[in-house]
DNA sequence: TTATTTTGATATAACGTTATATCAATCGTC
DNA sequence: GACGATTGATATAACGTTATATCAAAATAA
């Protein structure tokens, strides 16, 4: 087992010299045809590759940017990690994903030892609550930093969310406008900053209309959540007659729970879900929801990280993704 | 704004050499605990990080291990991720996640940053139809690597798979028990090595029970395909009373395209899926399905390339995660 | 011809660590 | 009180690159 080429082995090989060999393989400089040549043949003969870390500690160029996100199996996530990867590996740069599972103690973790590892640049979802220490470390070390989804608190980093309000806003004067008017808010965590921009819209449209009253219901954003939840909701709430959900998870296993108990979505209660992931389309009945444009999300990501790495002292950018209501079978006005 | 401190900047803040200061932030050496106390508490002042590219390139060390899969978003996978990472966050590795989306280019690419890298090891899923020369970029680096599911046809990588024949075989041979015959083998590519080795057990079965002739249906394992595919392999094959699938996604579409004229998933058609992905529980009715543990072939995937990068030179090793067959209420006894 | 520029290469130092060797000072031992 | 052992620190070199300065030889200009 022979040991892994360098620079220096390939420079010996060819008969030049290391500084030589290295703009060789950079392209840069003053090469004769023939010295690029042999230094080509030789770096191919023992299969060299350069040691990145080296490059980048010497050169100051980071060709590494790293995704934090919260779950990393979302639907959602990996639509914006492609939109994200497609761009910037066409600038040259590998992109890396960590997953907090939205949790702060893994989240630090894992943002210690990317400040070690020194990449360039980190675009992240921060974790619900996370502390202003963390954020603090971030701006200690000054990494050019986007946030999406999640705007932190305590800091200024450039950020690109979603249409929140809008798209409630959206949502929710559609469903009065097929006559409802016991409309609930369903899903997500009491602190969650985007789920209150949702409700926000939700509140204003209720109130244009003229209901004041308004129902908010706290439940984790997953499948089993909106089966086992919904029977509770309806109990406590009996004439409620359409649900705007925090997601399509639980607006999918809402679906699910009522037609187990032989009624119909759509017909018996309308539900809008958010996000409008594949099996949203997919289900029966086809859900009713919201569709943020991921794929587009991770390109704006991608450029907008660039530009922040570009001039890390320009004034910080803040941008909304339109959102499409898109109505399938899900919805039906009120009987 | 200051620049970004080093050891340099931490030692003369303290009053000591450099190599002490180096000593006291890895806790090595003899160290007096006045100096310990001066040092740490001028790295923690300055918010001292060390730059992980130039240790590693020092001491050889590489704390960071990649793991580059298919399809990032695909459930089963992170839950594998979720086991490799708390096991090596527990010994003080970083676990960074690239997704090759089952391209052999986007896959070189990748491989191709990812040794430029230098990181300590890989956990991988390598793409279908892997060309030879992108594993012998892997070998001629001698990069510690692991597989999983998939295994190179080309280079002996230590591997952890499914006990994939053991379980199509179970499968098939709890519908013949049940009186089915007409079982038929749905999803799948046609050139993955993964669906041949589950061929091999639903062949082994239907043989020892004297069933000769068998049906395998190709179709790409998501769930629009199991709702588009089925009538027409039920067409082609009317007497099919009994579908073993190739993942859980396509057997939730099967259900739900036999749930749309009218049928029963268990009454009017036996189905087993493969995954036990969380959807399948939720479903109504419930899957019938392959259960494998995913979070433990996460831990043993961990354990492994610890081996590995321990002692590069101990021979390969293999070994298979053991499955389990969940009856849910997708299966019934023939009628 | 001599002076000047261009070409193609190289020498040297630096990035921020850590491994190794070294060293003075303190300690214990007989 | 002379000797070796231990303690706590440091000097030096090295990891594999690239930036900068330098330099001889060839080409061009005056």
């Amino acid at each position: 087992m022979t040991k892994k080429p360098n620079l220096k082995t390939v420079a010996q090989a060819a008969g030049v010299s290391v500084p030589t060999a290295s703009q060789v393989m950079r392209g840069t400089g003053r090469i004769s045809e023939e010295t690029r040549k042999k230094v080509l043949k030789a770096a191919e003969r023992l299969h060299y590759v350069p040691d990145g870390r080296a490059a980048s500690m010497r050169s100051g160029e980071k060709r590494e940017i790293g995704m934090l996100i919260h779950r990393i199996s979302n639907p959602f996530n990996a639509e914006v990690i492609s939109g994200v990867s497609d761009h910037l590996e066409g600038h040259g740069y590998l992109v890396s994903i960590l997953d907090s599972r939205d949790d702060v103690q893994h989240q630090k973790k894992n943002l210690e030892a990317f400040i070690r590892s020194s990449r360039g640049g980190l675009i992240w979802v921060p974790a619900h609550d996370t502390p202003k220490t963390t954020i603090d470390m971030l701006r200690t070390h000054s990494i050019p930093t986007v946030t999406f989804l999640r705007q932190s608190k305590f800091a200024q980093f450039d950020h690109i969310g979603l249409k929140n309000t809008e798209a409630t806003y959206a949502a929710t004067r559609h469903l009065i406008e097929l006559g409802h008017r016991g409309i609930v808010y369903f899903g997500g965590e009491p602190h969650s900053d985007v789920r209150q921009e949702r409700i926000e819209g939700f509140k204003s449209a209720l109130k244009e209309y003229g209901i004041d009253q308004h129902v908010v219901w706290d439940a984790p954003d997953d499948k089993s959540s909106g089966v086992n939840e919904l029977h509770q909701l309806l109990n406590q709430h009996p004439d409620t007659t359409a649900l705007i959900c925090n997601g399509d998870m639980i607006a999918l296993g809402a679906c699910f729970a009522l037609q187990k108990t032989g009624k119909a979505p759509g017909k018996d209660l309308s539900i809008i879900g958010f996000d409008d992931v594949q099996d949203a389309a997919l289900a029966t009945p086809a859900l009713s929801t919201i569709s943020t444009h991921p794929y587009e999300l991770g390109t704006l990501l991608a450029k907008t990280i660039l530009d922040r790495i570009a001039d890390p002292l320009q004034p910080v950018k803040t941008s909304q993704i339109e959102t499409q209501l898109i109505l399938r079978e899900t919805t039906a006005p009120a009987t």
